[in-house]
DNA sequence: TTGTAGGCGTTATCAA
DNA sequence: TTGATAACGCCTACAA
């Protein structure tokens, strides 16, 4: 456990000498460097990154608040601020909130008690979480990247997929297969968020033809619920903004006999493995949730060493194209 | 900011009567207690856990190593180790090995300068990943735990399923459905490994009749590759030691216009999304991936606070009958 | 180019 | 039941 007295000591310098050398701060002369290089090999030291963060008041740690790690999308995104805080020599903490059971406060709380540099909070789409939350960690000082979903305050940088694009080559994807009768299948969302795919249905077709728009609970029955209004209204293609959703609605629609992509093309909101094992493996929209995470990433980065960051980046959904359309 | 010495003084107590007090080393009297719980609300303090890491040479802050997070089988167990370890206000690191690029000597002197109190390896069951690094660790005095496999060091706990039981509760369930002529399809794996399932194989079957071993690599083409020996050896039950590969193979066989169950039974190695949405649904051995989370996250505990822990933790594997078999 | 000294916020060891 | 004092390992004025 040698510490940075015992380097200085054995190189025969001070600890200052050793410590500005440590951080690049200070040329040292060719000699003294290796004296301290040699020190450090022979005494086997290694850096105490918790003393440093005592004496700066900064640790090199970012928290990422998500609902919950064991869902591909969000490990995907988390995989991707893993990596690149990685590089950057910051850690990466952990929350789960679903699973939690902690309040707000206590969040707020455990971030400040441990000095985390910064917090990058995965939001739903269905809910603004962690709202109140954010102004705590402002007040505080703390930088914040809020990433997933867009919100519309402005005091710190959102990262989020642009869903109006999302909902316009949707769109445009299933008109392109000749799919004119189309039908928004969704889980319980804000309507401000239903609002922007909207938007961008309306910037793909030139009529005015709105589409159906048809809400699932959790615990429905596809076959039985969702399946006879598609028929009912002669929908030949459905966008369903929920990836597993999707899957199982192409489940119910292949029990019911319905041929996909010829009768009815689906296409799924989300690009992870889902879609690439569901049979038919289905077309989807793209939302880039790697490069999501390492855009987070990379703002909380330049927000915590106080460099200019974008305060919006919006990333650009893209059709990948499998069987269901 | 307030620190432990404004709430001393506004109290009009010592510091370390507060910090006693807050560590619940002591018996304060009534009216102290008060004036101190005031003082803290008042001033809004908020304890330092890096001050007192620093004091105390050990962080509340647990690494997990784990291959990659973007995996539903490695983010239960995360999830698993996170629910544990937040309601023991203790802290979850997420290094990811595979994406981060950096040699283990990279990762130990992390675990050093971070003053880690304890690390959770996740290992693979190919491959004994960051067998030379353990006794890095242990070398420095910090506690591990090694998770997933079953490995035959003893200076360290270890939490793994047990794979000969899920060969045996494997083999004795594709038997139950009539199938005699069973298959083992497997990604590359060490021999001791696979001899693990042989074992529980021959557990279950009074015949000494040997399951059909086919290694499958991951640019393989099931349909092309796999599919024909298996119709070849007339194989009517397969057990797939690979989720995702189970999927794959499930798919080539429906092409091959196979009935699922009927003709071919196929058993899933783990019980994650994968097998509940491939069609038709898996049937599966669930490896119990949370409890395993849990459970590493208990004995790391156990381990920090020098209490008495169980050395080996083998966790019993079931089977879910879904719709493959 | 290098050194001295003080302090970051907490806890442990004494002593009262 | 409480206090004074000295660390924990590092960084940073300021001085040389």
């Amino acid at each position: 456990m040698a510490t940075l007295k015992d380097i200085a000591e054995h190189a025969n310098v001070s600890a200052c000498t050793v410590s500005r050398y440590l951080n690049k701060n200070i040329v040292v002369k060719k000699s003294t460097e290796e004296r301290i290089q040699t020190a450090i090999k022979e005494l086997g030291y290694v850096p105490n990154v918790v003393a440093k963060a005592l004496k700066r008041k900064e640790t090199t740690n970012v928290a990422v608040i998500l609902p919950k790690i064991n869902s591909l999308n969000y490990s995907e995104i988390t995989s991707g601020i893993s990596q690149t805080l990685i590089k950057h020599n910051y850690n990466l903490f952990i929350y789960e909130v679903d699973n939690l059971h902690l309040s707000e406060a206590d969040v707020v709380q455990l971030m400040r008690e441990n000095m985390i540099a910064g917090i990058i909070i995965i939001g739903l789409f269905s809910d603004l979480s962690f709202k109140e939350s954010i102004y705590s960690f402002i007040e505080w000082g703390i930088p914040v990247v809020y990433a997933n979903r867009c919100i519309s305050y402005s005091d710190f940088p959102i990262v989020y997929p642009d869903l109006t694009k999302a909902g316009k080559i949707g769109a445009e994807h299933l008109l392109s297969k000749g799919k004119n009768r189309i039908a928004l299948v969704h889980k319980k969302l804000p309507y401000e968020v239903l609002e922007l795919f909207l938007n961008g249905f309306h910037q793909a077709s030139d009529c005015e033809q709105k589409p159906l728009m048809i809400e699932i609970e959790d615990d429905m029955n596809l076959s039985k619920d969702c399946v006879p209004i598609l028929l009912q209204n002669h929908i030949n293609g459905v966008f369903v903004l929920n990836e597993l959703s999707a899957v199982y609605l192409t489940k119910a629609l292949v029990q019911a006999d319905i041929r996909i992509a010829e009768d009815m093309a689906v296409l799924s909101l989300g690009n992870s493995l889902l879609s690439q094992i569901s049979t038919p493996e289905l077309t989807c929209v793209d939302l880039q949730n790697l490069e999501l995470g390492i855009r987070s990433a990379e703002i909380i980065l330049s927000e915590i060493r106080k460099e200019e960051f974008e305060p919006v980046t919006v990333l650009e959904p893209f059709i990948v194209e499998r069987k269901s359309s």
